[in-house]
DNA sequence: GTTTTCTAATTTTGATGAAAATTTATAGCC
DNA sequence: GGCTATAAATTTTCATCAAAATTAGAAAAC
């Protein structure tokens, strides 16, 4: 990794970061780590850009060691890259690490409807989320309905009995998305459509129809990747 | 997590540790997280025992800062708690999660062999590890088969495309292998029912029969299970 | 005399700023 | 043009301070 000259053109990072209050009563590193995953995602922090601890220190009005804390916590994700000594970067959207998670996750989420249709779970407890899905979808709330998507799916596998299948999911999906902010082009009808699959996935489940069940979670996952296939060429990493 | 008196009686642990050399020349983080990571495997550090920055960082000879670097990776793969303000416990056997861990690990094997059934992968890159497993197990050496053995499910999973998923199943297995240190009576017989399975799963694959090899990762996995079933109680956490 | 409540001390993690170590780019020299 | 020394940038580690939580003991109330 070359070390380029330092340069100033920081203005925008540094007035993207320097709004955002962090609480002072609360442990810091995790905000900082929810904040960066989040800008991340959300393309504010791209791909190889350099991010030195200091500055964002400076820029969040924290010391080092909590944004350490969140470094790494993040290249565990494989979001950021830190060669020792030398510096840390935004992770490039790798296409092949998308698909590896599409199939990871694909995996996980199988095994989560397979548990429940094998063992009797109730599965009332999701009227009131897929209410919440409803209303965010009604009023074109993508925010609103990606936060009670991922509450949906760690519902699924806290039934399943498996939460930490979530959790790992999780990780992996943070790619996806990151992927998938910068191609999803008709959002409204993206979220109508993964409420309607939500929907389908919960009759099923609640008919036993595990077959059925295991073919719509596929099918729901691997949605995201013809979105992300048919814009991020095979082997361009951005 | 009450507080109790500081006493005097840690020197096991402290002897225990101050043998231990870090390598000042390479980053003593890992280090220090590879070391307490093996301890809390091997049952040297052992469930529910207190274990504070300040004293881990002086028998080791570093300061607390990449200990808690330590820390934070134990506590993100669950094998340490740490109560903010309060203190740090090393987490408790908890058959609940072991049983999580084999289930998950189970469906992350599966997708890899069904990767591998699929794509056409060159099955012949395992003759120098298998080598090394006939050796390891014909001399009993089970801490070199151990080695041996998460090379072969690291290779699997590379020659599958998804490298992540052992990484995972990596994570999970550390609860596993805990409980299954303290049950596992006959080693060299496990030892060698390992490799023999690791064989006939080989061969399977060569000769791509997909549902054969389905059921052969499954029981290999599975068979960790009956071990540690059938001491560890169902609710009793260690 | 017993129980409850308050206060101070102790223990532990959380955060900070500075020093040390290391790598890389750049300039100067042969 | 290639090699070496120097300086800059950055991470890594350290020692120290701050904050929070629990315990222990004294004081107060019953």
């Amino acid at each position: 990794m070359p070390r380029p000259k330092k340069s100033e053109n920081k203005t925008d990072l540094s007035d993207l970061l320097s709004e955002h209050q962090i609480d002072r009563s609360r442990a810091i590193g995790g905000q900082v780590y929810d904040l960066l995953r989040l800008f991340i995602i959300l393309d504010q922090l791209q791909p190889g850009m350099q991010i030195n601890e200091l500055d964002i220190a400076k820029w969040l009005g924290v010391s080092r060691t909590p944004v350490r804390e969140a470094y790494q916590r993040l290249m565990s994700d494989g979001l950021v890259i830190t060669q020792p000594k030398v510096g840390s970067v935004v992770s490039s959207i790798d296409h092949k690490r998308i698909k590896e998670g599409i199939i990871i996750r694909r995996a996980l989420e199988r095994e989560v409807v397979r548990l429940i249709c094998e063992n009797d779970v109730d599965l009332d407890r999701f009227s009131a989320n897929l209410a919440l899905q409803r209303v965010a979808v009604s009023q074109s709330d993508a925010i609103e309905f990606f936060k009670q998507d991922e509450a949906f799916h760690l519902m699924l596998a806290d039934l399943a009995g498996i939460p930490t299948a979530w959790k790992m999911a999780q990780s992996v999906k943070a790619h996806i998305d990151r992927a998938r902010i910068r191609v999803t082009s008709n959002l409204p009808d993206r979220i109508n459509q993964a409420f309607d699959e939500h929907l389908k996935l919960i009759d099923a489940l609640k008919q036993k129809q595990s077959d059925t069940a295991l073919d719509l979670i596929s099918q729901h996952i691997e949605a995201i990747f013809s979105d992300v296939d048919k814009i991020t060429p095979e082997n361009l990493n951005i």
